[in-house]
DNA sequence: GATTAATCGAGACGGTACGTCAAGTCTTGAT
DNA sequence: ATCAAGACTTGACGTACCGTCTCGATTAATC
């Protein structure tokens, strides 16, 4: 049974999404307005509430939506390339949603139930890409059978964000050497 | 040269703070509003902006002066324990400035200067204690003499938080055993 | 010449404005809503405004086509009984359509135009029943040749709507009485 | 007992009604528009919502407190001339609150309370001056003894609204004059 | 019987005003 | 100079209504 009344416009949404990153990007969660999205979009604010019932709502939509266009996993078969090539990339793509995601973590503690679905969508991507590089390694004889595959895929990611957070520095070539060498030198890992 | 007219009566400063903190814990903040922690801490608005600039100074104040009240840096002699040993105490420790400063850090996204205060009073404390931990093991030849000091004492702290902020569960004893097998196994971290 | 397509549903037009006028009725003309009129009639609101160009000129249409039900003039011989019994008879009808006129009179503020036409059809109605019944009564001799007939056709109907608007109280059996009495004494109003 | 706290100001207020009265007279209420009248008094709409609930009620305020400036009652000896000297007052004075208080008659219909508050304090004064000419004519023996004070006092008022919201047209000198000599003629109202 | 053209209900759309709320400032009288 | 109380400006919030505009589905009259 197809749905009654005036479909939505579909490029309504697209364009709102896309107000909501290029916004954030530019100011910030905090400095974001539903009527700066509104304007910048060419949308009313009624047309955004029909579709989001706030605005939290609305933007983890929107860095969700930019957060698949991601980088491909590769497999070179050595695990540091593996991470240090995933890392370049990302920091190439620096794109906007990264850091919308992290300038909106805080919003986020005001909503459990959106906080999860946003860790799921934009997160697990990241951890699912790593934890295949490292169960991989396992298996090539790389690491140990022992690992913890969770902690040692987790390391990049959280040392990277961690360092951004606390020193402000944000990922760099230099730092993805220094991660690289630490754990992942290129011998082995914790070998001797 | 003692200031002129009524002193200022400092019960309403930690009567403020102690407030804020509450607030933080039970909506998260962006739910914190300066006139509930007015009215939660019998304190007109006049004398929260009469001590802090706004909002965000307070809490950040709020964060650091019930973090004051935190663990001794353990001196066991093998960094295993070390780390292990300060990572329990915290744990039993959870206090609610914890979950204060994770829920506020995206805040800080918004106000770099704020962000670097935050991050030198707040995080320093932290850093300090797992880096020394983590140099006094290099000295003891526990580790080997390139060790990257800052890399290793940022794993544990950086894989918790990572965790809290991307599963939603905070650290716990199991955690720290696991993360204590993975990077510093009982015999030793990197043998040479 | 036949219009093509489908024809209007006559059904709709008696729906809508007997809508309009319940509702009127119920909440007063500022709480009137397109929407409302649309839901309580089961209509469109693009019916309703294929039918009229706003929301003001569907509340006149529906104010005059409840106003077609109403009291025929009498000729009783003398007008001190004309009047009286024209008045119950509307006391009797006490329609919806007077409430409602009243409750948009001022809206006609606004829009000079509609309310000459609102003018035109709703009140032109009665003010042309009672100057007849006046005009019959100096013919008859009832009052003197000089009578300024609109000013004494116009007591009747002045007097009732001041009183309901500045005291709120509606027409009644008594108050035509004392109207009768006062203005149309049994023996004449103004003698030579 | 003093009030506690910064007392409001005054000058608010005022500049609010008149914003208001000035703006009703521009565009008539439904024009009317709480951030204009914010704008036009240099006040922000927190301060209007501190006063007033509505717009309706503020409104209201505004004509009540603008009808003040009124005309005093004459007493010239002949109730006749007291009517047209009081109706020429008013043609001349002819205030915006007149047409305000028309103006809002469709929206008071939706407020039974409001309206009745807005009937006694406006449209009273009127009819206590009415009434007092008209019985101190009883009293004079201008008029016989069983006069109905309340009607014969209505009659100038009920008839210059009553024409002005069926014809359109206000009150002017011709009108007043053709009153006087159908209903209060230089010699008496019904005598022979 | 197929086509055409205007209707129908449902509901999305832009625009605009509403009334609420929080941040940060200012003004009382009292301590 | 401080205090509590509370008014003040600014600016965003989320809601509601108006009048317009699509959708797919009906419904006659025409071809």
């Amino acid at each position: 049974m197809v749905p009654l009344g005036r479909p939505r416009d579909p490029n309504l949404d697209e364009a709102a999404l896309r107000a909501a990153i290029e916004l954030i990007g530019e100011g910030g969660y905090p400095a974001l307005t539903m009527d700066h999205i509104a304007e910048r979009a060419s949308v009313s604010k009624a047309a955004l509430y029909r579709r989001w019932p706030n605005k939290l709502t609305l933007v983890v939509e929107a860095i969700e939506a930019f957060a698949h266009n991601q980088a491909p996993m590769p497999d070179t078969g050595r695990l540091r390339d593996d991470i240090v090539q995933f890392l370049r990339t990302m920091v190439r793509n620096r794109a906007a949603d990264v850091q919308a995601y992290e300038a909106l973590s805080a919003a986020l503690a005001g909503d459990p139930e959106l906080a999860k679905q946003c860790r799921d969508t934009l997160v697990a991507r990241f951890s699912v890409t790593f934890r295949a590089m490292v169960a991989r390694a396992v298996e090539r004889g790389e690491l140990p059978p022992g690992t913890d595959i969770e902690l040692v895929a987790d390391i990049a990611p959280a040392l990277a964000r961690y360092r951004s957070q606390t020193t402000g520095q944000h990922l760099d070539e230099a730092f993805i050497d220094r991660l690289a060498d630490q754990f992942f030198p290129p011998v082995a890992v914790t070998r001797a």
